[in-house]
DNA sequence: GTATCGTTACGACATCGTGTCGGACCATCG
DNA sequence: CGATGGTCCGACACGATGTCGTAACGATAC
């Protein structure tokens, strides 16, 4: 299943769930919305519930309350993003990309080196 | 201004002026909708227009027929794009993104080499 | 001049994704 | 049993997108 693109709301939400191992519905509320003076549980449900359809979070039911956790790691939801990007403009091909990044942005020596050191290893 | 991102339509129009260094609307057309029963002509019009908004075609007006051209290159399409994602899911750090590319080995080795020889030039 | 034909500009609309809320439903605790 | 807290989901508003119709425009033909 392709990775699918993210809104910004839920891509707040994802954040939480990759910095904190799991939580529950209410302590995402509070993160989301600290000046909750309404009632934005339901919105926070909604995200969750079509986050999970996506296969983004995976639901912890054996408790009273749900626990929430990311079903799609950081990295893994980055590396399918720049899949999808490759794909859409570039052909698929990631060189492109790479070497346009190389080239605009200062990368630091340090940075070089461990990427040299990765495609050492691939070779 | 940062490089907005484009929808299927408008990246398919691109697509074509990213080919061809010059086109008019009835171009577009034609490839776009090659089967046109109907009058797609405002279609490409509009879509020229909204483009043309965001900065990414430039409009020739001296002749009799506007000329469109690309006033945004793939390359730099395909950056802007890169660094929204790098921005969005890393903080704005490139190299992770890079890193996780790398040792995910969908790269092939005519690219590993090739990036090992960009990498040379930059140390 | 006017008629005609292709082009351009743009208002209007249907659709879709997203963010939001409200209220129904359900469980637990007292 | 009621009350409290959590979950589910229908509904809505809003913005972006893709589409079309049509009015305005400009060049050429008559």
């Amino acid at each position: 299943m392709a990775i699918v693109s993210l809104a910004n709301a839920e891509l707040s939400l994802m954040e939480l769930l990759w910095l904190n191992a799991s939580m529950t519905a209410r302590q995402l509320r509070e993160e989301l919305y600290p000046d909750s003076s309404k009632a934005q549980h339901g919105t926070v449900q909604r995200l969750l519930q079509r986050l999970e359809e996506k296969g983004f979070v995976a639901r912890e039911r054996s408790l009273a309350v749900n626990l929430f956790r990311a079903a799609v790691s950081r990295e893994d939801y980055a590396a399918g993003r720049l899949e999808a990007l490759a794909d859409k403009v570039m052909g698929g091909s990631l060189t492109p990309l790479i070497t346009l990044l190389l080239e605009k942005k200062n990368i630091s020596r340090f940075e070089i080196d461990r990427l040299r050191k990765i495609l050492e290893a691939e070779a």
